[in-house]
DNA sequence: AGCACGCCGACT
DNA sequence: GTCGGCGTGCTC
């Protein structure tokens, strides 16, 4: 006769602000971590144990379902990981959850067996096998007589069948723990001094530390990270690598493999199927696999053994999550590291402004690596100023004057244009009218290959327009230049050289990028067309010319965040020239050369501009010199979202944060909605959660919140 | 997010 | 006379 009853608390996967509370099962204990079927509503979800709590007796609660795992699905410290993240970004528990697993799990299917290492014939098979062995039976004893140990994939199709049932009757039986690591290669580069101090110091790392390793483009960062890992490999433990885009950094996981073995290293990424990512993610968790090379969701991989943590590129936007839940992989690995005590190496050529700022600061330590790991120099950097030139689709005399004497010494040209399709805008000649998307505030980009006029922010499409549909003219031009475009004009120019396109459109109807770069560099003389793709991670050893077409684009935008984005791209693709003891020249086409960020771009060093920028930053009282966090709303009627946030305004605790707005979004309307926010800047992040969690439930209460989407974003990264 | 309930327009 | 539009409310 209890007071009171206990009960289960769940975090239910549904994308609700609330917690809710279950009958605890007659029998069995639960522990936090463990997934359960719950009755929810009409139907039932998923959810997971958060904790037993006394509720009232009063009230009747069902039973839970079923209990879906015998332990925790995550160990505590990422229980702990998930409950932070949760918390820090304001987001539902549940969704925070079900983000942070593979997605066979969360929808409730059960943790698989690990698979056998391999099999063997076991030791009483003399007397098992006597009666009559068939054909097939004979065969797979001979197979495992002459192999000893077989490796599952090293069976023959034909034989499984016989292999399942021989397991079965036990005259074969699997071999289920680990085969002996193999001896790790030994590094097949010597270190330069700089490198070499970089290792010792990250091997002698104890505890929770973070470092940035601070590298100029080919100054060998990777091998410091396979050099700094390599004694936790041999002895047992575990690593954790995170990269941007795993399709754009193979040659990682090639490299890592090579070195440590295949067996022990293993990529995780959105390319593999459901079922391939479970089966990794479990190997993972069991040991069985020492580094995990992943993107975004594998910061939330268990790894019993977890001794490092890496994030290459750490500078890159992708590590922050765009949709759903808005967290930065990058900023949870170090929460990470923190909860389980270790080390955590943030890397990259072109640290972002919040790095820098930290290391300054004292908060990490700073490791840098001034020389390249080859002879090659850095390459030279030449503004050229566009207002007297002569343009050809985009292309000034200057640039094509050094792409023809490139060429003709034999070697490629990389032409950087972050725009895909032919021309960013349909205008009419006569009015001036620019041809709009009907469902987003943006101009329509035309696809000459596939005659479509297409936007690139809701898939929207259309054909070339007949008249104008202010005017009814039919005087309609294209304006500005993209990289199919780019390509054509350069296809006139140098009718004979190979030239190659690499964007999204290119690589979709052909093959992959890996054989498109296989393929590149086969070639002697050729030209790259590309966006973004080909500024990360690849090598183009003959690439000695480097063109960044429309430099200015990175200097007008709104976003207080694309200067800084400019100078990591113009950096990092000008890296990928004068390789291989070639001297390589960038040259930098803009409307403004004496704007001082290119100026001091031009220098060649990526530090000074960037610390001009961060001086920018403090005196404009942006981040990381203050907190920042976004309240977006969209809806279909204009006034709704006005109203909401307008409502938010008033209910903002005092004194704590400074409130701008509600402001249009950068793109007012987009995909059919209508969309405006609110920046909320605090001066540190303990500030800004206090006030955000004084703030939301008043939100949440708000009945014009009913008529809006809206979303919290903490630190946002893309102001979208 | 789903899912049901509920009150107003064009169809067999 | 119904089928179905999406506005509103709820989920232990």
């Amino acid at each position: 006769m209890n007071a009171e009853n206990t009960c289960i608390q769940i975090a239910v996967m549904v994308p609700l602000r609330r917690i809710f509370s279950y009958a605890p099962p007659p029998e069995g204990r639960l522990q936090p971590g463990m997934r359960v079927r719950v009755p929810f509503g009409k139907g039932s979800r998923v959810g997971i144990v958060l904790g037993y709590a006394s509720c009232p007796p009063d009230v009747t609660l069902k039973p839970i379902g079923q209990v879906l795992d015998a332990h925790p699905v995550l160990p505590s410290a990422l229980q702990q990981l998930v409950q932070f993240g949760a918390a820090y970004y304001h987001h539902p528990i549940g969704d925070a959850w079900a983000t942070a697993l593979p997605t066979l799990l969360r929808q409730g299917r059960p943790l698989p067996e690990p698979a056998p290492q391999g099999y063997r014939l076991s030791i009483d098979e003399a007397q098992t096998a006597q009666r009559q062995p068939g054909k097939l039976q004979q065969a797979l004893r001979e197979h495992l007589i002459t192999h000893r140990v077989v490796h599952t994939t090293a069976i023959p199709k034909e034989l499984r069948a016989t292999l399942r049932q021989a397991v079965r009757r036990g005259w074969i039986e699997a071999v289920m723990e680990d085969t002996p690591p193999t001896q790790v290669a030994p590094s097949p580069h010597c270190l330069n001094t700089e490198q070499a101090s970089a290792v010792t110091q990250l091997r002698m790392a104890r505890g929770f530390n973070a470092w940035l390793l601070e590298g100029v483009t080919g100054s060998g960062k990777t091998e410091v990270y396979l050099e700094a890992i390599r004694p936790h490999l041999e002895s047992g433990a575990q690593i954790l690598v995170l990269v941007p885009e795993i399709g754009l950094t193979p040659q990682l996981v090639e490299r890592c493999q090579m070195r440590f073995g295949a067996r022990r290293v293993a990529a995780l990424h959105s390319a593999q199927s459901d079922g391939e990512r479970l089966r990794i993610w479990a190997a993972a968790a069991a040991g069985r696999i020492q580094v995990i090379i992943g993107t975004r969701s594998a910061v939330f991989v268990p790894l019993p053994r977890l001794a490092m943590i890496v994030v290459d590129e750490e500078h890159d936007p992708s590590f922050k999550q765009q949709n759903g839940w808005h967290y930065s992989a990058r900023d949870l690995a170090i929460q990470r590291a923190r909860l389980e005590n270790i080390p955590i190496v943030l890397g990259s050529a072109t640290p972002s402004l919040e790095s820098l700022c930290n290391a300054q600061k004292g908060r990490y330590r700073h490791l840098q690596l001034r020389q390249r790991a080859t002879s090659a120099d850095l390459p030279v950097m030449t503004i050229v100023p566009l207002r007297r030139e002569n343009l050809q689709g985009g292309i000034s005399t200057t640039l094509l004057t050094a792409c023809k004497e490139t060429l003709e010494a034999g070697n490629q040209v990389l032409l950087f244009l972050n725009r895909r399709g032919y021309a960013p805008a349909v205008l009419c000649h006569d009015c001036g009218h620019v041809i709009q998307c009907p469902r987003c505030s943006a101009p329509m980009t035309w696809h000459r290959r596939q005659e479509r006029l297409r936007c690139h922010h809701c898939g929207h499409e259309s054909r070339w327009p007949q008249a104008c549909p202010a005017c009814h003219s039919t005087a309609l031009i294209t304006a500005g230049q993209g990289t199919e475009q780019l390509e054509e004009v350069l296809r006139q120019r140098f009718p004979q050289t190979p030239i190659w396109r690499i964007d999204r459109d290119a690589l979709h109807d052909r093959d992959s990028l890996a054989t498109a770069v296989a393929d590149i560099r086969q070639n002697r003389a050729a030209i790259l067309v590309g966006t973004q793709m080909l500024a990360k991670g690849h090598h183009f050893p003959a690439v000695t010319l480097v063109g960044i077409i429309n430099t200015d684009q990175g200097l007008f935008s709104a976003d207080f965040r694309a200067p800084e984005r400019l100078l990591q791209t113009v950096v990092q693709v000008a890296g990928r020239a004068g390789r291989e003891e070639r001297p390589g020249q960038v040259l930098l086409q803009t409307h403004l050369p004496e704007h001082p960020l290119l100026q001091s771009l031009a220098r060649g060093d990526y530090r000074p501009p960037a610390e001009a920028l961060l001086n920018e930053r403090r005196a404009a009282g942006l981040p990381p010199f203050a907190a920042l966090t976004l309240l977006r709303a969209e809806a279909h009627q204009r006034y709704r979202v006005d109203t909401f946030l307008s409502a938010a305004c008033q209910c903002v605790p005092p004194a704590l944060v400074e409130i701008s707005g509600p402001l249009p979004s950068l793109m007012e309307r987009r995909a059919g909605f209508e969309r405006a926010e609110l920046w909320v800047q605090a001066p540190n992040r303990t500030q800004m959660q206090k006030a955000l969690n004084l703030w939301l439930p008043q939100l949440a209460g708000l009945s014009s919140a009913r008529h809006v989407r809206w979303t919290l974003d903490v630190d946002p990264l893309l102001i979208t």
